[in-house]
DNA sequence: ATTACGAATTAGAATAATTCCAAATTTCGG
DNA sequence: CCGAAATTTGGAATTATTCTAATTCGTAAT
């Protein structure tokens, strides 16, 4: 598992090893490490900003291409909520997203155990499912 | 209900009761016909091409003024999948978004008898929801 | 019917998020 | 260390949507 503590000391080449056919740069290093500190959904501008803390010369460019690359490499998914700008979230396990109405936050919800797709939704023989994405927006409570 | 039918004959001042507070133009009557005509999800533009034919004069503003106008009054569904252009939607009952990668088109997915929203998340106590958004892509069966 | 006023329409400009481009740089296998 | 291929970069381009300000329209009250 990727975690924080891991990317510490990530040289090139250090890509923990689940991770193939993706070349370590210092800027994906660096965009990868900012989702993993701070995981509150991040847009690509916020992660942006952060980046160039560490980074000045980074570009906005390049924060996409990263974000792109952790993507579709499944180290990184990527959160649309309405018409927004979208985010990005480390936590890769299923869950879906709800967002406060007060606080704009962004909170990850889990599925209740044992809840399948089949028992909740009519679909029709033979559906393959490829990508499933909850949003819902309210008060959250607590 | 609104339907098709109800819509031929509709005159300005002629909205359906159950619309309230919104004033009937023209161009409102011509976009929400063409939404109800055609089920199939129409973008913004979709519903701009489709309404010129009628409406040779009518704007795209116009028609982002009165899908505005249509959703706000809960008249229409506006619907979002991942990043693309928001589509529209007539069907006013609880269900979700199945996109077919095969033919592109969005089906209506609904979802099975006596299935509550708390029974297949883990919410906190006193969450309130008032947006709900479900989203599928894959291979749609049948 | 006519009027008056607030609301809606319009064309075009403006904005925001994201993608594209082409040149310079970097990574990494051999 | 070398070289091919991938990546980064700044800026331009694109796309969907919103804004603006002038004109027109819908409707409630006369």
């Amino acid at each position: 598992m990727i975690s924080l503590a891991n990317m510490k000391n990530l040289k090139p080449g250090d890509f923990p090893p689940e991770i193939k056919g993706l070349r370590m740069t210092r800027q994906r290093r660096e965009v990868l490490a900012v989702i993993l500190r701070d995981r509150d959904h991040p847009t690509a501008n916020d992660v942006f900003l952060r980046a160039q803390k560490r980074m000045p010369t980074i570009s906005l460019a390049t924060i996409y291409n990263c974000l792109e690359a952790l993507v579709t490499h499944n180290i990184v998914r990527q959160v649309n909520l309405e018409r927004e700008s979208s985010r990005y979230c480390p936590n890769l396990s299923d869950h879906c997203h709800f967002q406060d109405e007060k606080s704009g936050k962004i909170h990850d919800v889990v599925f209740k155990k044992g809840v399948k797709l089949e028992d909740i939704l009519e679909l029709p023989k033979g559906t393959e499912v490829s990508h499933l994405e909850i949003s819902l927006k309210g008060i959250f409570g607590k």
